[in-house]
DNA sequence: ATGTTCCTTCTTTTT
DNA sequence: GAAGGAACAT
């Protein structure tokens, strides 16, 4: 290649395009426009991205500031700038923007909080602060916690608030017909925003929804907005929901470009908002779209990808049909294990594995998905009973677990004293003797006086101290005062120590070591690598790794304010934006939990450490294989009632039922080389029972195979009869 | 205020 | 079958 660009130098854009298909070549190196492109499993959807944001700064010399790139994942932007920065260095991809819809939101929104009618401390409320803060709301209003579930009241707040309605829009709006609990969801919903607007704290969809508004009402922050990117990118476009896509149109200026990457097979996330239909209407709502189909696929052996088509086909509610072509020859055929029980399944897939493994077959090449995480637990067993070592990907998670989030909600209540949710969490934990009456009485202070919880003590401090001060409350501030003054010493260390010895300090000060160290001892646990106490360590150790990070970060960020000021020639927007990157300015405290919430899980495993190096098993459910690959796939548990849900098969729609067959083809497509699909005739299911037997979806596969000779089908059904191991 | 026992519940999950 | 929550007793 001796093409010269425009300058005569040898063109750099020839290292980006190298060892790209014609498909993939096209998306990279298109025209600057708005562009859509489907990429069918293992098809280089993601190389695609990232080659196309290394063509953009490169060849059309795009400034790195100027790009926004969305993912859905933390994980997943991380891996992003990663694999930008092999592209441009490290220099360049620090400047451009990867991130998740949250945290971009975030950012937007601390940047501009007052605009946004925030406070500048603001705090993201966790999905079980949400919960429990719901769940107080309707007990106040006396509203039946059986019969109309917390958890189904947030999960209400949250779909309104992407369809874009306040409380008062709901109220107005009316009630639809056939919806239930209106009337209690205006009042809830009502509380619900009051109570965060006093807090001063965002749930997840108000961080979108905010966003959302300040750009819809800020001709000025949204015209900011328009000059500074130009070119926007999103990947896995079909789990965006209607606010995310409202962000994404507001986003974009007349003169910038959006470019989505999806895949409406692998739409997966629609309970809970994801509308791949998004897809559809990016044609309509962008001009001039570039339209770019990857259907060659990289990642498995013709065979699995043959089960992968027959199985999707029976889909209707495609926007566009796909034939997956591989490129790596034909494969071994899919085996099909029948197995007469549960038990029986466990033990044919270990013996399996262990068989690859002497074989010569890596572990960690190897994984187990499932439908439901409880179908993990068989597997486990038959797993350790043979010593094969497995990782479990999902389960609970380090940042819910309970002496993890009341370490957070102290940490909370030192940076926002008008968390009430937080206060209420831990006032009582470890046990002060503070129970439902003293609470009580304070809230009763905060209503009166319009206050929070924390504040309430202050006032009664105050008052206390003075003459024929009424003897209940002098009572009441007494009780309340150890407590009190625990948050006035954490608050001193908070301004004297750095991050880790603060909570280091929180958790022994409180009291939440001694206590969860007695709960270990009298569950056996003490010194486990899975203890709560460990647990507690683990966040310490995580909060320093934040701060080393944030160090570096802010030296960069130093060495970056140069470089700006050298080339200040070309700073038409330097000024206007620069608000938006001085992260380093804030409180360290509050960008941790700001972090902490925005990106939880997936870094840390079950354990809390990062343990990908070993090798062994993995084990996961199919929606977090999303966006993975293995040598060798055992889906198992695919059987009626599991694969398609019982749940789906209730509501009995196509479309709960297409959601379920491409949550199977996304199974399916993960697996490289060998492909093993099992399920059991009789499956013991929480203590009984149940006959299921192989799934609607497998039956389907099978049938389209009838007119075709045995020996050419992709797949040989294997019995496992029921014997003892 | 707290310890005990019974009863319910039991997708998928990121942010 | 296990875990978390609520009602009940101490």
């Amino acid at each position: 290649m001796d093409e010269l660009d425009e300058l005569g130098n040898p063109s750099v854009s020839n290292s980006i395009l190298e060892n790209l298909n014609d498909s993939q070549k096209e998306a990279v190196s298109a025209p600057l426009s708005n562009m859509l492109v489907i990429a069918g499993a293992g098809t280089g959807k993601t190389r695609v991205l990232v080659s196309r944001i290394a063509y953009l700064i490169k060849h059309y010399m795009i400034e790195p500031r100027n790009i926004l790139a969305v993912t859905f994942t933390n994980k997943a932007a991380g891996e992003m700038r990663e694999r930008i920065g092999l592209f441009v260095g490290e220099f360049l991809q620090r400047q451009l923007w990867a991130s998740t819809f949250h945290s971009i939101c975030l950012r937007l929104l601390r940047a501009y909080s007052k605009q946004a009618g925030l406070e500048p401390n603001f705090t993201v409320l966790d999905t079980d602060s949400q919960t429990t803060l719901t769940k107080r709301i309707m007990k106040e209003l006396n509203i039946d916690v059986k019969e109309f579930k917390p958890s189904e009241a947030v999960s209400k707040i949250c779909k309104l608030k992407e369809d874009g309605l306040r409380a008062d829009d709901y109220i107005k709006r009316g009630r639809i017909f056939g919806e239930s609990q209106y009337e209690n969801m205006c009042k809830i919903y009502s509380a619900y925003e009051k109570i965060c607007n006093d807090e001063n704290s965002v749930d997840f969809s108000e961080l979108l929804l905010r966003t959302v508004e300040l750009l819809e009402s800020n001709d000025e922050i949204r015209a900011l907005q328009h000059r500074r990117f130009k070119e926007i990118l999103v990947d896995e476009f079909q789990d965006t929901n209607s606010i995310q896509y409202k962000f994404l149109r507001l986003m974009a200026g007349k003169n910038s470009h959006v470019m989505v990457v999806g895949d409406d097979d692998q739409s997966i996330y629609g309970w809970r908002g994801a509308d791949y239909t998004n897809m559809h209407k990016f044609l309509k709502d962008f001009d001039d779209v570039h339209e770019i189909l990857l259907a060659l696929n990289y990642r498995s052996s013709q065979k699995i990808l043959d089960m992968a088509n027959t199985l999707i086909a029976e889909n209707s509610d495609r926007l566009m049909e796909k034939v997956l072509k591989g490129n790596i020859g034909q494969g071994d055929d899919v085996s099909i294990l029948n197995c007469s029980n549960n038990n029986c399944e466990a033990s044919a897939v270990v013996q399996l594995i262990a068989k690859l493994h002497e074989a010569g077959e890596k572990y960690k090449d190897m994984a187990i998905l499932y439908r439901n995480n409880y179908l993990s637990l068989g597997f486990e067993q038959s797993l350790s009973m043979k010593h094969i070592p497995f990782v479990i990907y999902g389960g609970q998670r380090f940042f819910e677990r309970a002496e993890i989030l009341d370490t957070l909600a102290y940490l909370r209540l030192l940076i926002n004293e008008n968390d009430d949710t937080a206060a209420l969490r831990i006032i009582n934990v470890p046990s002060r003797k503070l129970g439902p009456k003293v609470v009580a009485d304070l809230r009763a202070i905060g209503r009166e006086r319009n206050c929070s919880m924390l504040q309430a003590i202050r006032l009664l401090e105050a008052y206390s101290k003075q003459e024929g001060a009424d003897k209940a409350l002098v009572s009441l501030y007494k009780k309340v005062t150890p407590f009190y003054n625990l948050i006035l010493q954490m608050k001193e260390k908070k301004e004297n120590a750095p991050l880790h010895e603060l909570v280091d300090y929180v958790i022994n000060a409180s009291g939440l070591h001694e206590m969860y160290a007695l709960k270990d001892a009298k569950e056996g646990k003490t010194g486990e690598e899975n203890s709560r106490v460990s647990n507690l360590g683990v966040l310490v150790s995580n909060v320093k790794e934040f701060e080393a990070s944030m160090n570096a970060q802010v030296a960069k960020e130093a060495t970056a304010e140069e470089a700006k000021d050298i080339n200040a020639d070309n700073s038409e927007n330097t000024a206007s934006d620069g608000e938006i990157t001085s992260t380093a300015l804030e409180d360290p405290l509050l960008t941790y939990l700001s972090n902490i919430t925005l990106v939880s899980t997936s870094e840390l495993d079950e354990d809390g450490s990062s343990s990908t190096e070993c090798d062994a098993v993995n084990m996961m459910t199919i929606h977090s294989s999303k966006g993975l690959e293995f040598k060798h796939v055992f889906l198992v548990g695919f059987e009626n009632t599991i694969l398609p849900s019982q749940r789906s098969v209730d509501i009995g729609s196509d479309k709960s039922i297409s959601e379920e067959r491409r949550l199977a083809y996304v199974g399916i497509t993960r697996a490289k080389e060998d492909l093993y699909i099992s399920y059991a005739q009789n499956r013991s299911m929480f203590g009984n029972i149940v006959t299921t037997g192989a799934s609607q979806f497998l039956r389907q596969i099978v049938r389209s195979y009838n007119e075709v000779k045995k020996e050419d089908r992709p797949f040989k059904i294997i019995p496992i009869a029921s014997q003892r191991y």
